[in-house]
DNA sequence: ACGAAGTACATCGCCTGTCAAGGTATTATC
DNA sequence: GATAATACCTTGACAGGCGATGTACTTCGT
């Protein structure tokens, strides 16, 4: 696994949250829009996507319903729930500490006497 | 796990390794420093840090050696090798990419077409 | 003198998220 | 009729974190 990403492990439920607040979505579609999101830097591994929906399902986060049949192949689309929004917001707002904690653990500059 | 520590998870080297940027130290004092820079908002386990230096060690990041016998319980000092120094340089810029990804993945106002 | 707390190191075994590998099925393109 | 793209899914292995536990020495309060 390269450094990026074992520093993104454990946030693919938050990327998944945050990409459905905007719209009910479906696994390919998710995965290109991380794609498109990071210009081509980063994108679900399948079996790495697939795993976090059922997690954020049994979850209570999103629930999923097959996509009406049209042409292509079928889809299972996912909607977020009340409890996956609020879930959302303690992400971020978990993110936004670690990565002052990260940013403060990382400098050479600091000073220890402080 | 809290979710801060998952996010944090993978960055227990990059940490250990700015920290003997510095000077040379043991694990006790490592997880003292780190304390003390997060406000004693995270710390290491025990194992995670001794794993972590296990893992260092391994992969020729660090040396270590046995402190010079004083009051008090032995020490187990560790230094940064040269390959260390490389390594930190390659972590530090990875972390400020993932940074970057992460910042742009929670976004909400995110403009899709663009 | 004695017990608790602090300093300091170390290991074992479990848990969890990631991912390589494999599989299924449909549609579009050449 | 083959290839690529779309779309979903599962199994098994791996790696890092960590709870639990153990060792040993020192300091401090009473």
């Amino acid at each position: 696994m390269s450094i990026t990403a074992d520093t993104l492990r454990g946030n693919t439920d938050t990327i998944i949250l945050t990409l459905l607040m905007r719209k009910d979505s479906y696994g390919y579609e998710i995965n290109k829009s991380v794609q498109k999101r990071t210009k081509g830097e980063y994108g679900f591994k399948e079996a790495t996507l697939y795993t976090a929906f059922k997690r954020l399902e049994q979850n209570g986060f999103i629930r999923s319903y097959w996509g009406e049949d049209g042409p292509g192949a079928r889809r299972r689309y996912y909607s977020i729930t009340e409890a996956g929004r609020r879930q959302w917001e303690e992400s971020v707002k978990d993110w936004e500490i670690t990565r002052a904690l990260l940013d403060a653990l990382f400098s050479v500059d600091y000073d220890e006497e402080a």
